[in-house]
DNA sequence: CTGAAAGCGCTAACAC
DNA sequence: GTGTTAGCGCTTTCAG
C-alpha cells in the first residue's frame, strides 16, 4: 500500500475517545481537564493517563463555541515594523503564553479602516479580549464591542473614551525632560520633529517640548518645529527642511524612532558632525541607538513591560470586568549618551 | 434611535436571526453568504439585505468546528524582535488579510521546547496552516501534523524532511558574493562571525564565505572565524575577539543583522575607523543600514516577499493538498555602500 | 432549489 | 461525585 499518498491520518482524538480509554463519562473527563469540580483522585489519574496516552488536544473551537469566548486574545498593531511595537509584542506574547491564551495578529497599519475591518473579524473569532493601539476612529465600534462583552486595553495612545484599560508612559514628562536636557546642554535653538497630530503620543510631546522650551525663557519658533509622520522617510524630509533653515537649529529632538533614522540619514548627507553641528536626543532607545557613531541619547520607554502591564490588564479584567477602568502610566528613562553633546556617557 | 442600523448593535445575531428576518431557512442563510450553491436571485438580495442590517458575521468557531478546520493560519517566528522576521511577518499578513485569514501568532524564540508547545496548541485551534521558522528539533511532531491534515511552510530555513514547503533565500549564494566582494576589494585577512550551527542558513552562509576565500586561494584562518549567536551581544563579543587577535583581520563579514549590531559597538567602543581600518559587509539590509555613519554594506533579503510568497504558498497547497512539495529560492541582492571600502555609494 | 435535521466537540445544568 | 443530555452556531446531507 505504497503507491497513493499516504493520508493514514492517525485521527485526532475527542473528548469520546478519552472518555472511552478510561472507562469515565465525558462530563468526568471535562471536568478532569478543566479542573474546576471536584473528582476521585483515581479518576482523575486515570483520565490524565488516558489523555496522554491518545495525545489529546482539547479541541478549541469547540470549547469556544460553548463557552460563548475563546482563548484567544486580539492583538491590533499600527505598526508591526517599528521595532518599538515589536517589543510590545513580546511582552504581550510572553503574559498570555504563561496563561494558556493564543495570540491573533493583527496590522491595522495606521488605517482606521483596516482597523475596523479588524475589530470585526476579531469579533467574530469571539475573542476573549483585544489590546490595540487604536487610531481613535472608530470609537462607535469599540463601544459596541465593549457592549458585547469584550473586553479592550488601550497600548501607548490614549482613547477617546472611558471604555478600556490603557497603558501608556508620560510622554508630556519624557519630553519634558529630553528637551530640557539639551537647554541645560546650552543649546539656544532647539528644534522638533514631530509626529502626526491624531496620536496623543504625538501631541503631548509636542507640549512637553513647548514646556521646556517656555520654561527656560526661551522662544518658540515656529519654524524649527516641523510636524511629519512617524516614518523614516517623513524623519528624512523634516530633518532637511530645518537643517535648510537659513538660521538651522543648534540641536533637534526627534519624536519616534524611525524619523530619527531617517533624520540621521539627511544629517549624514550632509556631512554635519554629530553633536557639534547639530545634536540629537531621540524617543525610543532602540538596539541600534549604541550601534551608532556617536551613540543616540534617548528617551528610553519600556516597550517590554507596556506589553506586558497590557496583557496582565487584560487578563485581570477577564477574571472581574465589572472593575472600573485603570490607566497605568510606565516611566520612561532619558538614556544621555554622545549625541546630544553631554559630557558624560 | 428606535431602528436598528447595522452599526447599532446589542448583542451578536446568529444566523439564527438572519434567516427569520429575511424569511428563508438557515440553511438557505448559509448558501448565500458561503456562495457555493445556487440560489434563488431574489432570495441572495432579501438574505444579504438582513445579513447587513443586523450587522451579522458568522460565528468562526461554530464555522471551524462544523468544518474541522478554520480560517486561520499559525506562524512561529524564533525571533519576534529581528526585524527580518518582522518584515516577514507583514508579509504574511498581507496576503492572508486579502484571503480573509485570520493570524494567529506564536513566538519560539528559537527553543525547541517551545516550538513544540506552539505547533500542539495550533493544532488543537484547528489551523488551516503553519508558516514556521522551523528548529528542526520536532520533525516527528510535524511529521503528525501533516498527516492529520495541518499543511506546513518553512520558511528561511530549510526543513530536514520533505514534508513542506520552504521558501528560502540562497544563502550560499549570498555569503559568497558578500565574501567576494571583500576579496576584490584587495583584503587578505578576512574575518566571519558565523551564527549558531543549528540553521541552514548559518551552515550555507558559511560554506559560501569559506568559498570565496579558498576559490581566491586565500587561507582560511580557523582564528578568524568566530561561531555566535545571531543575537547583538553575541556579535558584540564575537568581535571583540576578532580585535583582541595579535594579528586581526582587516574586513569582517557578519552573519545577521543583530550581531552586526553588536560588531559596530564593539568597533566604535575602540575608535577603529569604518572601512580603514576594519571594513565590515552585513547580512540582512535594515532600515538602519542606511543611518549608519558609514553606511553599511549588506546582503538584501527580500523579507516581506518571502512571507507573501510563504503564504501564497500555503493558500496554494490548501486548495490542493496533493500537490508535490516546492521549494522556492528568493534573491538577494549585495547593497554596496562605504563600510565595506568601496568607492561608489 | 429550498428546508429540515443531524451533528462537529465541548461544557454545564440537571439527575441520580 | 459522576453520568446523561441539551445545546452553542454553523454546514451539509437528505427529502421533497
Amino acid at each position: 500500500m505504497a503507491t497513493k499518498t499516504g493520508k493514514s491520518s492517525e485521527k485526532k482524538s475527542s473528548i469520546f475517545e478519552v472518555a472511552e480509554l478510561s472507562g469515565v463519562s465525558i462530563a468526568t473527563v471535562s471536568r478532569v481537564l478543566g479542573g474546576k469540580a471536584y473528582v476521585n483522585p483515581e479518576l482523575v489519574l486515570r483520565v490524565k493517563k488516558a489523555a496522554a496516552e491518545l495525545g489529546y488536544r482539547p479541541n478549541r473551537s469547540a470549547s469556544s463555541l460553548r463557552m460563548r469566548v475563546s482563548k484567544t486574545i486580539g492583538v491590533i498593531i499600527s505598526d508591526i515594523e517599528n521595532p518599538f511595537f515589536t517589543s510590545v509584542i513580546r511582552g504581550i506574547e510572553k503574559i498570555l503564553y504563561d496563561a494558556e491564551y493564543s495570540l491573533l495578529f493583527c496590522n491595522s497599519n495606521e488605517d482606521p479602516e483596516r482597523e475596523r475591518s479588524h475589530l470585526s473579524i476579531l469579533r467574530s473569532e469571539d475573542v476573549a479580549g483585544i489590546i490595540l493601539t487604536p487610531t481613535n476612529q472608530n470609537s462607535a465600534f469599540c463601544r459596541d464591542l465593549v457592549n458585547s462583552g469584550t473586553q479592550l486595553v488601550a497600548i501607548d495612545r490614549i482613547p477617546e473614551m472611558e471604555l478600556m484599560d490603557v497603558v501608556t508612559t508620560n510622554n508630556r514628562k519624557s519630553a519634558f525632560d529630553a528637551a530640557s536636557h539639551l537647554v541645560e546642554l546650552g543649546y539656544q535653538r532647539i528644534g522638533l520633529i514631530a509626529g502626526p497630530k491624531q496620536p496623543s503620543t504625538s501631541r503631548e510631546r509636542f507640549e512637553g517640548f513647548r514646556d521646556a522650551v517656555l520654561t527656560n525663557n526661551l522662544p518658540l519658533d515656529p519654524d524649527l518645529i516641523v510636524y511629519s509622520d512617524f516614518r523614516q522617510a517623513g524623519g528624512y524630509q523634516a530633518m532637511k527642511t530645518l537643517l535648510d533653515l537659513k538660521n538651522p537649529p543648534e540641536a533637534v529632538m526627534i519624536s519616534n524612532n524611525l524619523m530619527t533614522l531617517g533624520g540621521l540619514q539627511a544629517i549624514h548627507e550632509r556631512n554635519l558632525h554629530i553633536p557639534d553641528q547639530i545634536a540629537l536626543v531621540g524617543f525610543d532607545d532602540m538596539p541600534w541607538a549604541t550601534s551608532l557613531q556617536p551613540p543616540l541619547t534617548a528617551v528610553a520607554q519600556p516597550a517590554f513591560d507596556m506589553g506586558t502591564t497590557a496583557a496582565e490588564l487584560l487578563l485581570d479584567r477577564l477574571t472581574d470586568p465589572t472593575r472600573s477602568y485603570r490607566k497605568v502610566e510606565l516611566d520612561t528613562k532619558l538614556m544621555v549618551r554622545t549625541s546630544s553633546g553631554a559630557k558624560s556617557a
